[in-house]
DNA sequence: TGTACATCAGTGAACGCGCGTTCACTGATGTAC
DNA sequence: TGTACATCAGTGAACGCGCGTTCACTGATGTAC
């Protein structure tokens, strides 16, 4: 858990160790996974894999936070300095997007992390949540995205991630999903089609 | 596998070992769950586990073969006779809803089991595709629903679902929850707002 | 209806192995003087 | 810059237990005559 300062040794092994973990997650899930194989694919002697966690769950738990923090920091970054709440959820969808294609195994580890009840983590659907009521209180919006519009939207970004991966989409044909899927959704949420048009269009070449 | 025709004490012994799946895979996946614990939620010997099910792996796939015909059947009885494909993929959400409610444990087991790299199962999207292609053809719907329109469908109806489970939502707050959902999903997929309003007050209605 | 036999499901003790966790030791890195 | 000592990470053999699977036996159900 407490990250040991900055011994640079120590470092290398942990992250050799939190590698191998996503390596082997993304291709099935913890309870299938021994140890042994963790430390054989990060090139370490099994004591040392106690050295850095506690015991096995608090090994999964590392690995959910960091890709958790990964996918919450490009969110983060890419709607930076952007206001317009249209392209603000757009943003977040590409971005999820955008991380399937370029951390497949990340992604996978993180679309199986979402287990029934949690449906995505809450620092991100928090923003979500704040660009979904300002669209509302803009007027821009149907009515019933108040309620459901959060659960709407992280539907849709949870099964855009889900057909990239399953898929092995190529940029290009991502990019084309990606922009039907924000056509769908942003008309359904209540977006002018001509702005959810152009909105969906701009988002998507910008993948 | 093959079912020993029709001993009704070995079916009797077969049912209470599935049941008692159910019960505990609605907690925790099936790596986590001891057959000790089946047999004994079963009131059953240990022995009798291996006279129905040829290993573990064998018990886990009795159990998803059976929450996917159960909620197979739903949908297929429900949209017997109904021939507007609006009303068609309407319902199929409505009867996701409905197993969610009715059948909470079964549906955690069932979408649980939709790992990464299984979008859902094939037969059920099956019928949503046709009923989507014929809302393409007949002009109903957007030009993006023909490629992502399933795909879309899927999501909702998954979060939908994912939302009775873990909010515990009563069948009134379950049915004010599915209208708004229909009404973006449909608006969504292009069908005229006065239509998708009235499809999706009518079939939240008859939840 | 009654008896003898065959089949089939249930039982639970026993087995054995895979795997998480521990621990005494080694080697490397950092600090004091 | 060099030597002595302390700290900290790495190592892998050993442990032990949880749990999946087996098996010889018992009891129940079905069939033949």
């Amino acid at each position: 858990m407490t990250t040991a300062a900055i011994n640079p040794r120590a470092q290398r092994t942990r992250q050799a160790l939190i590698e191998a973990g996503f390596e082997l997650l993304a291709e099935r899930p913890i309870d299938a996974i021994a140890i042994d194989e963790v430390v054989a694919r990060a090139g370490v002697a099994k004591g040392s894999f106690f050295n850095h966690f506690t015991d096995k769950p608090g090994f999964g738990n590392a690995i959910a936070e960091a890709v958790r923090r990964e996918l919450e920091s490009r969110v983060d970054a890419a709607n930076a300095g952007v206001t317009d709440p249209v392209l603000r959820i757009a943003g977040g969808m590409r971005e999820g997007v955008r991380f399937a294609l370029a951390e497949r195994k990340h992604a996978i580890v993180m679309l199986r992390g979402l287990d029934v009840s949690t449906a995505i983590d809450h620092e991100l659907n928090r923003g979500l949540r704040a660009d979904i009521e300002a669209l509302v209180s803009a007027g821009l919006v149907r009515s019933e995205a108040a309620t459901s519009g959060v659960r709407f939207w992280l539907g849709l970004c949870q099964v855009a991630m889900l057909n990239v991966i399953e898929r092995r989409h190529s940029r290009a044909e991502a990019a084309s999903r990606l922009r039907e899927m924000l056509v769908l959704g942003l008309t359904g949420l209540g977006v002018a089609e001509d702005r959810a048009r152009t909105c969906a269009e701009v988002t998507a070449a910008s993948l």
